[in-house]
DNA sequence: TATTTCAGCAAACAAGTGTTTGCCAATATA
DNA sequence: TATATTGGCAAACACTTGTTTGCTGAAATA
């Protein structure tokens, strides 16, 4: 009838708010696990109560915050393989790209980093399964690349979990630094995937050759 | 002049109390930021007020606890490095004897790991200091023990950056999980540093190849 | 021995917390 | 239009939080 929106995306849209106000809050420098309900419905405009009628608690907020971060992860991933399909260079790009994204909404992804290791177990298996998740679907990005390329390497999943683990710490952590610095760790990253690439396939490669060349 | 402690020695002892009080508090699945100053005096069996005799607040706490992991880092890096100098594989046993250190005192790392993305910048700040303070010092072992076995690499603080970056957070995450997901971790780790490796020396080799192409 | 020092304590304080209740008014349904 | 639904709210509940105050009794000092 009117201009105005039905009540179920009303409802929608506070709930909305509501995230957005809890990733606010958390902007300036604190974690979710110190972060108060009545905090977030303030920020959000809303009563205390009525938080209620949207979560049923606050680790329920916590939860729908990782399954956005979730959400954000992949379409980071799906950049990423765009770009293996143009058959660009995936290490810097991919390195600038997941950058960027972190950049963008630093917040969502600092609940990720810092839940991680958090108070809730119940958030941290979450986020433990969408990080293995995320490495099995690197693991098949890389694979495919390697098969393009007509390289063999060892193990992609291991190269995926290392470069995941990399990018995602040392990403993060640098996420609230002057932009300055964030390009230094850019550079940093690439190095550090270009070196686990070199490796993995010095390392499969060796399998056909001489052992006495490098012996660890 | 009794056999009973003298009235500082006493003190110290309150305080290492209180410290434990809030490590065995931790060890129960939650982080700092999330522990009562009332939780930890009950457990160290004082009252809440007589905490303010030893620490201003409990951000304090924090920062001794940081401190106190900081030494625990050292340790470990010293056994590695009494390692480097025995001349064995440096690799898996350097792993070994690190996890072994996290397992052996898991709540403490758990701190540094949590509160490297925590809610006090002050901690945060500290423990990034600690980090790069060790990563220089692995950074001079790892070119130590390159020279003694006259490999060349491109950049030994690099490579200390990407294993301690993988050693700290993949190796704590794991500390609480049953002992034989922590003996795969520890396989996976090893490969992840021995990749490294290889891809260092394998970068710096191709440098000094394609250069040397180049002139020919 | 007399005096000072001070770790430890109970109690109170001012704010904070998450959550429940009962009600209202606007929307959706019949 | 009448009825049922339900998002939002103020207020209260039952805690828990970090911190301060003034005191006590034992150890250290003079």
């Amino acid at each position: 009838m009117t201009g105005t929106l039905t009540r179920a995306e009303q409802k929608q849209q506070t709930r909305n708010n509501i995230m957005a106000a809890a990733l606010k809050k958390m902007s300036d420098d604190k974690g979710f696990s110190s972060l108060g309900l009545r905090e977030v419905t303030k920020e959000a405009g809303i009563a205390p109560a009525s938080f209620y009628r949207h979560f049923a608690n606050m680790e329920e907020l916590g939860l729908a915050l990782v399954s956005e971060a979730e959400e954000a992860l992949q379409a980071i991933l799906q950049d990423a393989k765009a770009l293996e399909e143009k058959g660009e260079d995936i290490v810097e790009s991919s390195v600038q790209v997941c950058m960027e994204h972190f950049r963008e909404n630093g917040a969502l992804f600092r609940v990720l980093a810092r839940e991680a290791t958090g108070n809730s177990p119940l958030i941290r298996r979450a986020i433990q399964r969408c990080l293995m998740t995320l490495n099995h679907q690197l693991a098949e990005i890389i694979e495919l690349e390697m098969r393009r390329r007509h390289r063999k390497i060892t193990n992609p999943l291991y190269m995926a979990e290392a470069i995941s683990t990399l990018v995602f710490n040392l990403g993060i952590a640098s996420a609230d630094l002057p932009y300055a610095k964030q390009k230094e760790v850019e550079k940093r990253l690439a190095h550090h995937i270009r070196i686990i690439y070199w490796g993995a396939e010095a390392m499969a490669n060796s399998q056909h050759l001489s052992r006495n060349l490098m012996l660890s």
